[in-house]
DNA sequence: CCCTTATATGGACTTATCGTCCATATACAT
DNA sequence: ATGTATATGGACGATAAGTCCATATAAGGG
């Protein structure tokens, strides 16, 4: 984001620039343009005018559009991915998904993550990279923690962890994807948890 | 619905043909071409080639393509839609999720419908139409189908039931559009309404 | 310090698709 | 039969994806 004042001044022209630099500034460009207009907005045309890079240098290192939309997402983003395990699998379930509601809410993140993810429904190697990188690491997390828990007997040992996972985690998805009119609270995400350990019968 | 290259008998050549012939072949034409290669492989190009009729004519009626492709997905599956309502409310719930399960896992529905839920993400039209033509209405008679349950007695009257509902389909599309490698079988799908009617504590 | 090599650059090019426009032909209604 | 509504082919302009080439220059070894 502060990549010292890196408007056009130093406009070098034609010849080769340091690749860590090139790298750090189509990443730049790529977040910025994903966090004002979504994912609609990003085109490699666009990134590498705002870069003041080539299309050619961005074909260099990303195989598609999807491939760098994914990783300026996480160079935006990249926190808020930790796993706290204090004991309490209810708590640290419930502190788990009140922070995802508070990024899809109350940040543009939502809707970048919505068009990334749309994006993926009809480019495999977006699909690929999005499982690899984001979507496998965080359920891993979710459901070795509540592995642990149920070996401290927190959680019944009959019930398959996996259906769990997306039993909290779909719910999010499902408004963000489906009914980007409903709300994601922090209230939801509270209720979530409770609903599923606690059960809804009387 | 023959995938065939454009077949050519009833060839009229240019000038008016009945609106309605028209309009079913362009259905039958984007419904054969997304179930065979799913939302990527339609464009209007392809689809007016395939149907027959000329760019033109499919702009006289559908906005977009997304909408085209809306239009053709229920030209294909429009069944399965309905709410049965016998009086136990885990039944019914369960026999619903499993029609989806089969929908989703047994047939290339699955694949497109998350194409064009992808598609929705950058494209608001579409984002309506989806959500007042499909999600919307398959949502609401879930929702009065649990609030009648309530009535009866067989849920909680202190839960919220939009939550719930989230809960029961969430997962279905979050293994749909995140976890493609992940399988949706009637298993899940009971599971599903088990875990939440019971909860999942010791 | 110079020279070789790796690589970024501008810009042109090809291909694909969208969405629009027009003159013309023909089904349908009066 | 006659007039009107509407489908047709085809062309056009715009946007964007990717690819390719000749050239300029940073990095790094001698």
């Amino acid at each position: 984001m502060e990549a010292h004042e890196e408007r056009k001044p130093p406009r070098r022209g034609r010849g080769r620039r340091p690749a860590a630099e090139v790298r750090a500034d189509i990443l730049a460009a790529t977040a910025a343009l994903l966090l004002d207009e979504g994912m609609g907005g990003v085109t490699i045309e666009r990134v590498a005018e705002l870069a003041g890079a080539s299309k050619t240098t961005i074909y260099k290192w990303w195989p598609s559009k999807g491939a760098l939309a994914l990783d300026g997402y996480f160079h935006a983003v990249e926190s808020a991915l930790a796993f706290e395990d204090t004991g309490d699998i209810e708590a640290d379930l419930t502190a788990q998904l009140r922070a995802l509601a508070r990024l899809l809410s109350d940040t543009p993140a939502g809707r970048v993550i919505a068009g990334i993810i749309g994006q993926a429904q009809t480019d495999p190697d977006l699909a690929d990279e999005l499982l690899r990188h984001y979507s496998r690491p965080r359920r891993d997390l979710a459901v070795e923690a509540m592995r642990r828990a149920q070996a401290r007997g927190q959680l019944r040992t009959d019930i398959d962890l996996d259906t769990v996972a997306d039993q909290l985690w779909g719910p999010f998805y499902h408004r963000l994807l489906l009914f980007p009119d409903l709300p994601i609270t922090d209230e939801f995400a509270t209720t979530l948890t409770r609903n599923l350990l606690t059960g809804i019968r009387p």
